[in-house]
DNA sequence: ATTTAGTGTGTATTTTTTACACAGTGCAAA
DNA sequence: TTTGCACTGTGTAAAAAATACACACTAAAT
């Protein structure tokens, strides 16, 4: 295979939706002295890579996400570019790639992806490093300045969301109202009347009310419903609008 | 003066209004053999350009566009960045590189931003080639894949035209609603009713009516009105929406 | 049988959006 | 000095969209 681009990486973060939080994937970052056995860095980390240079950077981007995740066809999205000359410039930083960048040490750019998975489909598996999600509001110390590029990618996520139809990205095939209730309102931060929701998502002609029910809850199962991509492409006015 | 980054470059979108249309800046690139005097290449490009390896990449930016329009504040934005492979792959492009990047062949990452200037204030210099405004239905072709840059920074504009009040960079800073109203017409490509416009505008409080009419026109003078970010930022609501 | 945790439904009120026409001003040209 | 031109400035009624709001029903678990 051929040689990485030193000086440019791709950040990615990676969102979730479990039906009560959204959710950002995050690496462990630790870094443990071999003599003295101590611990100098334990944070956590956005999945970050470098490309090839035969490679375009979309097509890596997807790359890492099958290896990480095991699914396919990955909502990807490119959002901002992070290329301040100090970006990474606090202690930890340094010393870590010390250890493991050593032979390059001018700045890097990094291109932010974010992604959106079906946390019902994935399947974790990043080998040698420990993987987790974490709560949006409650995420552990995060290294180098990927606090920021989360800031950042959480502001495009909730803009997009706002008027275009990427929130099923985030749900299984088959959902029922009001987990789609819950997902908007867990982005964005607000409450909706659930009649009044209903009744917009309802006049949605892309929204396939399916013959279905939920399983496995204990009270009433409510409707599925899916999204048509299809429907969607032919009755969509000038934008989407999720004001209600 | 440090080095420059090779791999990496900056291409700015330079938009403007002259009132009747939106218009970008292009740059001619001209390519001529020495020997036989043909002309090899003869079109237009985007403003673009390498950041120091000392330098941020927004401050790079704003230096170049301080020269080539003599004003200080402009406003810029970052909206996508381009790292296809091969997105320099045409023969043309390939022997202008020949030409001037001699040293350097490797994939070239390039940083959009676009910039929104005040036309009436903006004084073109770019020293030793030849800089033009083009209305941005009436282009010129464009080298490399700057087409392609072009359309994505026109349609994050108008993604943000309609949730910030930016439309005012693009006008000088007393203006009429009708200037106004042409600006979102053109950059929207739509057409509003002249009293709805006017009474949306008019229940901004933003948008400050002064004791001034136009002048050198030859019909009635209209009122002039500022914007007024100050009170944007106290009055703003959750968003701006331009709906109408 | 009761509790629990959710689903499903309709209407009236308010707000926002839309559609639409005519008189007035100031300059320029005849 | 008159007339034409090109634009400014103004209000109202109708339609559509957003909001507020409460009760009966279901299925499982105890």
């Amino acid at each position: 295979m051929s040689k990485i681009i030193p000086n440019i990486s791709i950040d990615c973060v990676i969102f979730g939706f479990d039906f009560k939080q959204l959710n950002v994937l995050l690496v462990e970052r630790k870094l443990i002295d071999k003599d003295s056995k101590q611990v100098l860095i334990d944070d956590w980390t956005l999945v970050g890579y470098h490309i090839y240079e035969d490679e375009d950077m979309d097509t890596a981007a997807a790359r890492i996400l099958r290896k990480i995740s095991g699914i396919e066809d990955i909502y990807l999205e490119q959002f901002y570019t992070f290329g301040d000359e100090n970006r990474i410039k606090n202690e930890k930083d340094k010393l870590w790639h010390k250890h493991h960048n050593k032979h390059f040490k001018s700045r890097v750019v990094t291109v932010g992806y974010y992604s959106l998975i079906d946390n019902t489909k994935v399947k974790l598996s990043l080998s040698d490093r420990n993987v987790k999600w974490f709560a949006i509001d409650d995420l552990p110390e995060l290294g180098f300045d990927h606090k920021k590029i989360l800031d950042k990618a959480l502001d495009s996520l909730r803009d997009k969301l706002r008027n275009q139809p990427i929130g099923f990205e985030l749900l299984p095939e088959k959902f029922t109202i009001s987990q789609m209730q819950r997902l908007y309102e867990e982005i964005l931060g607000t409450r909706f009347d659930r009649r009044n929701f209903r009744k917009k998502v309802l006049q949605m002609k892309y929204i396939i009310p399916l013959d279905e029910k939920q399983t496995g809850v204990k009270h009433k199962a409510a409707q599925l419903f899916a999204f048509s991509r299809e429907v969607y492409e032919k009755t969509k006015t000038e934008r989407f609008d999720f004001t209600i």
